[in-house]
DNA sequence: AGCCAGGGTCTGC
DNA sequence: GCAGACCATGGC
């Protein structure tokens, strides 16, 4: 993979296994927004950027070699070997179709508080509404970062509040949840960046401390803010997948990568509509 | 109008 | 351990 910086974008070329569409609107990221001509304008980790695609080269614009270096090139997991996941995931008939179905679809690697605090939000809830719940909980408590863009809100500044404080969100049931979290954290009980180095259920343990946060929410902040690929969040698109196509659990060779392959199974049943068996 | 959405909590057996 | 009510909100 040639990466070319002319000074004011970054360009990679031959980028494989890279969907802009199919990695930025999965349904793993909220804050990402498609613009008139494909491209994608959102904010990660306090950054703007405006990403773009032509062919397989993608194109990082208004960043800088030493950003692409310090953040992207982690967030967009450019160093791991997608094919080769892809071509080990195939080997059973369902996941060949839903690897057919969205080809260049990455796990992002998110922060873990954004991660976390937005797959709380996300409960009992759709995609569409979690992206606005997300949207306004950046403008009203997120730094600026000029031109409408705003940082996702620190834990240590959603700790301070109330829910009436949160009302504006029309959250719902969820405003306490948000807040406990951002206690949690904020207050050094929880500490995120701790987790990776601990057992998987152990780490588990710990989010479920939260409330409002299940099994379910907390093997997303796993896989999406912590870099655990073989967590294997089960909403219920997944559920009915595993009922019609896993009934006896998932593969041996799948379970490392089962991340990866939940999300092509989620993009999968939810947009081809599948019929359960 | 009723059902569903990237679920979880609380109560009661 | 497990079922069932309930939780806010909005799109269909």
């Amino acid at each position: 993979m040639q990466l070319y910086d002319n000074g004011q974008d970054i360009i990679l070329c031959q980028v494989p296994a890279f969907d802009l569409a199919q990695t930025l609107d999965c349904g793993q990221a909220f804050r990402w927004q498609q613009q008139p001509d494909g491209s994608f304008a959102g904010v990660a980790g306090g950054r703007r950027l405006h990403i773009s695609a032509v062919g397989q080269d993608i194109t990082l614009h208004n960043t800088t070699r030493q950003e692409y270096e310090a953040f992207w090139r982690h967030y967009f997991d450019l160093d791991r070997d997608y094919e080769a996941v892809q071509r080990q995931l195939s080997a059973h008939p369902v996941l060949r179709q839903a690897i057919a179905f969205c080809p260049g679809l990455r796990i992002l690697n998110q922060e873990p508080w954004e991660a976390l605090c937005s797959f709380i939000i996300s409960q009992n809830n759709n995609i569409a509404r979690i992206k606005g719940i997300v949207a306004r909980l950046c403008e009203s408590f997120g730094e600026s970062l000029g031109e409408g863009w705003y940082a996702f809100p620190t834990a240590q500044r959603l700790a301070v509040l109330d829910v009436e404080d949160l009302a504006p969100l029309r959250c719902g049931f969820r405003a306490r949840y948000i807040l406990d979290a951002a206690r949690r954290v904020a207050g050094g009980e929880i500490v995120l960046e701790n987790l990776p180095a601990l057992q998987m259920a152990e780490a588990q343990a710990v989010l479920c401390r939260i409330l409002g946060v299940g099994e379910k929410v907390a093997q997303c902040a796993m896989l999406f803010g912590q870099g655990r690929v073989e967590c294997f969040p089960r909403d219920v698109w997944i559920q009915r997948a595993c009922r019609s196509f896993f009934p006896d659990g998932l593969p041996e060779y799948v379970l490392p990568y089962a991340g990866i392959a939940q999300q092509h199974l989620f993009e999968f049943m939810r947009r081809q509509q599948v019929v359960e068996v």
